[in-house]
DNA sequence: ATGAAAGCGCTAACAG
DNA sequence: CTGTTAGCGCTTTCAT
């Protein structure tokens, strides 16, 4: 394993120019310089990160928090942290909570996180108290992408708005007894997006001056299997049934659409399908919803990390991020009885 | 920012000792390693990953290379190692080609791999022979997940049967006339897996000596939506149209069957497609596939790197794994004409 | 069972 | 522009 010395010796340098040189630092002659890096080229010398690290204080790599890596949501907004790293030199380091709760002795606030990471970024997640103070108590730059934490700068959509303006939606198209499909998550991870996004369908329905059946009310956890089950339970109903679903992720609007297309329900004739997220399966399905942009979100908040860590403190801040409604072919008036 | 050296002095020993009774190492007595970690526990200690490298040469991270993180297969994988990992306090270093293709510099091979990682996971792509041997040259254990390498061990599926047992299941139904949506990657990473796939099913059909019409080729790129294209493409093709599509991807199955819906072809009345991967969303569109498990298989090859780094040399083999024909409801034998 | 001390390979003043 | 020289914080013989 050649090192530094070794480059320096086979140079005629010092080890102090060899350093400044291959970190293209200023205080060396374009000559010398030259002849550095060739000779490094020549003897496939590669850094110790490790060696760098300890001397710098430096990991050059930005720890990234998510609840699951398999998901639509986290698996874009980690291929957009990393688009905005890789060129920079930055390594990304994942940690999965992998849905787990109880099991998570708050271990990532401490020896997994610590040190190991320049800076952290959440996904949308829910975190006790705590937990944000540990993360804050670490002392290095932090966003969280995706969904509210108390506390910390996010960058992510308006979910109120994105539930209210496509409830708002269904309204405008005349139907008057909607059901939601809410996103409860499994595990007490309790994120607090469903939560929001139910407010923002409520306070649509309300200012409407419409009631809520309370067997409107519909359960699923985010995946598009529990969008078939509560599709299910939808038909259990008795009539009149809701004439449009709203459903808190595209994932389960999915899941409705499938249903419905073996149980024979006609979308949008007999019933209109709404979801949020702008999941690239909905388009294919045609399904009506509002649209974001996970992968820019975390390249936006990314940015900031590296803005931060650049020098320039305030570049971490809370931003809205884009978001659109798109109306397709899973939303139409109400069939008039 | 506490060190060994401060816990020692509290602790009344040598950091010679913390460091031993902190790793659970023999050779310290109860009494001592007890007031040692209460110590280091009251100070809030924390050893730094970079020294501790840096001395042992080890940084207790493995790499996984990806070309994508938010697809299916990828994103399940990657779930799957980070599972085998934490407990086992490593971390996971996240490498995504991102597609990139020719300003992928082979980077990777050297600085972004090199001395960050103790052993690497591939996830199914094509590598150039020359980055092969950069791979093997940097020496540490390696595992490829998903499709064959040449020259490196893997696990995964038998894709070749995986292909052919799909479309003889089409074959014993009674379909003459099967068409096949090949899976071509965008770039030119030219994943090996779509090219045996596509074998398979060639080998199936002319064992049964059936003819391959020359027009039912269709080409997608492995995402729903050039499933969406790929079905319309399918429209346009003169009559008698093949009355089977086997897909190369879930995936793509879906893209297809959205697509079908949208053209009133009924599924499977009209049109049996198939697909192969196990995506949970084929099962609840109820498609006929091979069902296969890349959370499974990553934790498999992690579970070997894990061994061979904990000295088990030959601990990394290739090894096949599970799939699985999952008759579902998109299949049935052809109309009668 | 414990301590002393020599590194691990690179960076960062500070000189020159 | 370049060299000298301390560390960075932990691990690891080798003594004791």
């Amino acid at each position: 394993m050649v090192g530094i010395e070794e480059v320096a010796a086979a140079a005629g340098v010092s080890t102090a120019t060899v350093s400044r040189a291959i970190r293209g630092l200023p205080r060396v002659s374009p000559k010398t310089r030259a002849k550095i890096l060739a000779t490094a080229k020549e003897l496939g010398y590669v850094p110790s990160s490790a060696a760098s690290r300890l001397a710098t204080g430096k990991t050059r790599t930005i720890g990234v928090l998510a609840p699951y890596v398999d998901r639509w949501f986290f698996g874009k907004a980690i291929a957009g942290v990393d688009q905005e790293l890789h060129g920079r030199g930055y390594n990304l380091s994942l940690f999965n909570l992998g849905g787990r709760t109880a099991p998570r002795e708050r271990l990532f606030s401490r020896s997994m996180v610590h040190k190991q990471i320049d800076a952290l970024l959440l996904l949308c997640m829910f975190l006790h108290p705590e937990e944000i103070d540990d993360l804050h108590a670490i002392d290095i730059p932090l966003v969280v992408v995706g969904g509210p934490v108390p506390g910390c700068p996010n960058v992510g959509i308006d979910d109120y708005l994105a539930a209210r303006s496509i409830t708002e939606h269904l309204i405008d198209l005349g139907h008057r007894h909607i059901a939601l499909l809410h996103g409860q998550d499994d595990s007490d991870l309790n994120f607090s997006v469903p939560k929001i996004r139910v407010e923002g369908f409520h306070d649509a329905v309300h200012a409407a001056g419409l009631e809520l059946h309370p067997d409107a009310s519909l359960f699923g956890n985010f995946t598009v299997q529990s969008g078939v089950e509560a599709m299910r339970r939808f038909m259990d109903l008795p009539e009149p049934r809701p004439t449009a679903v709203v459903c808190a992720s595209d994932e389960m609007a999915l899941g409705v659409l499938f249903e419905a297309a073996r149980q024979g329900v006609r979308v949008p004739q007999d019933l209109s399908v709404v979801g949020i997220d702008g999941h690239e399966m909905g388009e294919c399905a045609g399904l009506t919803t509002v649209w974001q942009d996970p992968t820019a979100q975390a390249r936006r908040g990314t940015q900031m990390l590296m803005g931060e860590l650049g020098g320039d403190s305030g570049a971490v801040r809370s931003e809205l991020a884009e978001q659109r409604l798109i109306v397709r072919e899973t939303t139409a008036p109400p069939r008039v009885a």
